[in-house]
DNA sequence: ACAGTTTATCGAACCGTTTCGACTGTTCCG
DNA sequence: CGGAACAGTCGAAACGGTTCGATAAACTGT
């Protein structure tokens, strides 16, 4: 590789000027400017990005921390990322913390040992839990998905209480009144977020809310079936509407059902926060609270290189971009028939 | 940040007696050790990766290069390379191409200026393009599922041939003999290995292949789609059974057959490489040739680690890794009942 | 014509490491 | 007992850039 000095050797130049030239060309002259431009494209010059990381204290990397890669919401996420980063001319390093909060901790104490310049973290911890390793993290970072109590920071999310509430009200209006309710792990922030969604309208709406039929539990197709199971086969009370806040637990939930022969919809309607890809090709197709990944993504990558590109990050106040989510209604709710 | 310089201070010793204590311990003696730790310890310090990486020419980052992060099986990838990474102190820059070429030179041209010291790549290119940018990247990588004609390189991939000819035999032996292939890109590797076992094993039986039954194009749902289309509603020779070269074209031909109302697997069976994520709830549960992609992962990351690590990498013969993939027969392929 | 200002360029220091060659002081062996 | 071999440590030169302060040349205005 051609360096900075070849250029200047080429050119009849200083180092100086040659590095005057590309990073601040409204200061050198015409002639200057044309000998260096010259040179450069005769050696193929381009700079080194780690020697400039390492004069200007920070790389041209970012990070994205997430709990599971695989879940296509987190690959949509890191699909738009990369495409923002790259615009800017960094890259982005992912790390897949399992969900595991240890994992989470030396991962970042990784990254941040001045790697990567910034970070989108969707974290695994509690909503109320102990931050501290991302309190303290010393450089930009936006919170993503899950906000953190006691962190002050960036955030991007969906408005989690408005989607539980948007498809409780939905199952509501088609007749439904006794609906269990899958949720996900409690003291996570999207978690208690979607259930208060779903309490609330209920109560909004004089139904009152049975704490039999809410089970919390992980973010996962088992505790969805396994959550399905428990209410499908109630004695008394069985549920006439599932409703599952997050995709992958409504999956487990309608293959709970199918094995237990109750069909959906004409015998439980179901619905579930997040879609799923080829949503269309899953029967029924699930009616479900779509999140803007997309969007929030864009959101997520603007703040991070905003907060990373100004010269005092922490003047910059923090702010909290809530997206709304949208409603899809499709064959998997049905309305509540009489028996 | 601390540096070495605190380091030294404090310990009493010069600078590079502590960088020697740190990368050649059993050059130091136990005292002057000693010393290092503690003062480290005092100081809290980890080496700066940047400047190690300018002044050693490699950095402990590893590239992967794919054409479209959102397909799990990309995800699943990723996840275990970069489970095999974290474990040798590596982290993971994934970039995207989206499957265009030019994206693809871009890309490992600024990852080459990053200093990655080894790429996983699953280039997008034809099996017999031209793949100068990849031929002489200057460092060490591995091919990943599709393999590059005029590249001297490790590879990883499945047996693509067998995968489609086990297929094929499945449906031949369940009574078809007139089915419809639907392909991927010509001159892509994968496409015209699969393409070729699907063939082979046809004419291996002494059936013929109507060239007016196979349908090349890209590897997306709506190719799937449209391929299936087209190929159900011919007016003679109609298919009874469809092979799809890949997952996302299985469930786009699978759409297609439904929303012709054509019921799979009475009227038209079904199969398909590599497996969809919760396969088992979308209806009928597709017959498939799954890839073992955990361990095709596993091997490219030693296989780029060995390369990395060796002191001269040149001199590791090439290897071509080829795992055989697994049939998991489902309800979307049935024996032909005679009409 | 001269002090004062502006403009263009340069040398040198620095970022935080690694590594090579040189310099001590011991130990070994003939 | 003297020189060779060796272990342990150090200074200095890289790696490839950026940037500050100095310097010289070219302009200002009076």
């Amino acid at each position: 590789m051609s360096s900075i000095r070849d250029v200047a050797r080429i050119a009849g130049v200083s180092i100086s000027t040659v590095s005057l030239t590309l990073n601040h060309p409204e200061r050198v002259s015409a002639e200057t400017m044309r000998k260096v431009a010259e040179a450069a494209r005769a050696v193929g010059y381009t700079a080194n990005p780690i020697a400039q990381s390492l004069k200007r204290g920070k790389s041209r990397l970012i990070g994205m921390v997430v709990a599971d890669i695989t879940n296509p919401f987190f690959g949509k996420l890191l699909l738009e990322v990369e495409r923002c980063a790259m615009e800017a001319d960094y890259l982005v390093v992912v790390c897949d913390t399992g969900g595991r909060e240890a994992s989470e901790r030396a991962i970042l104490a990784h990254l941040s040992g001045q790697l990567v310049s910034g970070i989108i973290l969707s974290p695994c911890g509690s909503y109320d839990g102990p931050a501290d390793h991302i309190a303290r993290l010393n450089m930009p970072f936006v919170l993503f998905d899950h906000k953190l109590n006691g962190v002050q920071s960036d955030f991007v999310g969906t408005d989690n209480q408005l989607a539980s509430a948007m498809l409780t009200e939905h199952l509501i209006r088609l007749g439904h009144s006794c609906i269990g309710y899958i949720g996900g792990p409690p003291g996570l922030h999207t978690a208690e977020k979607r259930r208060q969604g779903f309490v609330d309208t209920m109560l909004a709406s004089g139904l009152d809310v049975d704490p039999a039929l809410i089970m919390d539990g992980p973010y996962c197709g088992e505790h969805g079936y396994e959550a399905a199971m428990r209410l499908m086969t109630r004695r008394t009370g069985r549920p006439t509407a599932l409703l599952a806040a997050s995709n992958v637990m409504a999956l487990g939930a309608l293959q709970a059902c199918n094995d237990l022969t109750i069909s959906c919809p004409q015998e439980v309607s179901l619905a579930g926060i997040d879609d799923v890809p080829w949503s269309n090709l899953i029967r029924p197709r699930i009616t479900v609270a779509v999140q803007p990944i997309e969007e929030m993504a864009r959101k997520a990558s603007q703040m991070l290189m905003a907060r990373i590109a100004a010269a005092d990050p922490a003047t910059i106040p923090f702010r909290d971009v809530i997206l709304a989510p949208r409603l899809v209604i499709r064959e998997s709710t049905l309305v509540l028939l009489k028996s």
